[in-house]
DNA sequence: ATGTGC
């Protein structure tokens, strides 16, 4: 693959083949030795019916379904532009939460296994069944498929803090819940507010260094301060609705003429009715997974007032898995675009309309999950970002799950986290190795060449004190 | 990511 590097931490694809615009890649040259391969499904996205700018990959770039995880593709909705799961990913609307405390590390010290006793026993998590809440029927999985973390917050379970600090106010209006089918619903109904499994986690975190004063403290953070952050999304129900919708347009596409080079990135375009019916469907798993994240917040934020009387609030929620129809400027013209983000943050400027009226000042809180038992960051967005207004979503993977349960062993994970005074509670030891930093990039490297690239500020460095995993 | 496979 021939790259050009057309300035420092922007590499570029030149248009060949089918490719229809050509492919940037915001990273360094370090960080793309591992990500070599992922690079012809940024060739393989380029050539997608309506897509506008050019096919791009962030720092965290590695091999995905279809399209790379940490890319970002905006087709043109008005003309013919396509709208593609594999654009999302299985795990739609996977995010992060973070909450500040209001109490430093010193401070929680004396209740920190305390805090992370309960924390073991009221999180669940783990591949299967099992959730904070149980419903009531398939009526109320509906309720919250269509109103999102708005339903669990209305039901008692947050405040209303909660909802202005959620990405689309907690909940998107155009979830349409006659778009999922029975399996995802079936799925959906026992998984209610629980973590779910591999790199998903509940961490319980301290601000380690502050770069930017100004945002961190309007995002309400100091240095020192405890902070939770929830990473999870839309189990099994989002899975299903990805595999359903996949096999949907898979079938579809000829008829609209549309040929793609790899069978993983079928599509349709967004206004047709295979294309809205997915849209309405991702939608509700959009809604099911800040749900998700809104009850297990209520359920660590009872043992932090049980065990520590400390109390937690909403920083901010963001996905990083999802396809949202959006107003961009291409080539001077404001257009409507299908912006799919997978793997990748969205991060609007500071002064975009849609930030909630006190975070306007200073651009979108992006939160970005580390590794376990490495540093996580809270960045923001930044005037003129250069690719529909997105960074990067974590540390992104180097090793294969087989290659690292090969070369790591839970001993020796074990001795690392005790060795850095991380409390870890696991469901098992067992398979945790798949999840250890060495499978992963260094996320300290990634958030500093997005930074470079100019897609995001650094605002914070977070480090965790225990962490709950499945 | 995932009732960890078709």
């Amino acid at each position: 693959m021939e790259l050009v590097e057309e300035r420092p931490y922007r590499f570029r694809i030149e248009r060949h083949g089918d490719m229809r615009v050509p492919g940037l890649v915001f990273a360094s040259r370090q960080l793309l030795k591992d990500a070599e391969k992922s690079l012809e499904q940024v060739v393989h996205v380029a050539t997608l019916p309506g897509i506008v700018g050019a096919s791009y990959a962030m720092p965290d770039i590695h091999w995905g379904y279809g399209f790379p995880i940490g890319g970002v593709a905006a087709t043109d909705v008005d003309e013919g532009g396509v709208v593609s799961p594999g654009g999302v990913g299985f795990d739609i609307s996977c995010g992060v939460r973070l909450l500040a405390a209001d109490c430093d590390r010193a401070e929680l010290r004396p209740a920190l296994l305390a805090v992370m006793d309960g924390l073991d026993r009221a999180i669940p998590r783990g591949a299967g069944p099992g959730g904070v809440w149980r419903l009531d029927g398939p009526r109320q999985l509906e309720r919250i498929l269509q109103g999102g973390s708005r339903y669990a917050v209305e039901q008692g379970h947050g405040e209303e803090r909660d909802l202005i600090r959620c990405e689309d106010g907690g909940a998107v209006a155009d979830a349409d819940v006659t778009r999922v089918g029975p399996r995802a619903r079936e799925r959906g109904l026992g998984q209610v507010g629980s973590l779910g499994s591999a790199n998903h986690f509940l961490e319980v975190q301290q601000v380690a260094r502050v770069y930017d004063e100004r945002a961190a403290a309007a995002f309400g953070l100091a240095e020192g301060q405890v902070c939770v952050m929830i990473h999870c999304g839309s189990r099994g129900l989002g899975h299903q609705i990805c595999t359903d919708h996949v096999r949907e347009m898979g079938r579809a596409m000829a008829r609209y003429g549309i040929t793609v080079p790899d069978r993983q990135l079928a599509c349709t375009p967004v206004d047709s009715p295979e294309g809205r019916a997915y849209l309405g469907a991702m939608a509700a798993a959009a809604n099911y997974g800040r749900a998700n994240r809104q009850l297990l917040t209520d359920a660590a934020r009872r043992v932090f007032e049980r065990a520590a009387g400390v109390r937690l609030s909403l920083v901010y929620d963001v996905s990083h898995n999802l396809a949202k129809i959006e107003t961009h400027p291409v080539d001077g013209t404001r257009r409507r675009l299908c912006v799919h983000r997978k793997g990748a943050t969205r991060a609007f400027p500071p002064g975009h309309p849609d930030l909630p009226r006190d975070l306007r000042g200073v651009g979108q809180p992006v939160l970005i999950p580390g590794t376990m038992g490495t540093a996580s960051y809270v960045l923001a967005g930044v005037p003129g970002g250069g690719a529909f207004a997105s960074t990067c979503h974590g540390a992104g993977r180097t090793m294969s799950r087989h290659e690292a349960v090969r070369t790591i062993t839970d001993r020796q994970l074990r001795a690392r986290l005790e060795r850095d005074g991380i409390a870890a509670r696991p469901l098992s030891w067992r398979g945790l190795p798949e999840e250890a930093p060495e499978a992963y990039k260094d996320v300290d490297a990634v958030v500093a060449v997005a930074e470079e690239a100019g897609l995001c500020g650094r605002v914070a460095r977070l480090v965790p004190l225990g962490v709950v995993k499945g």
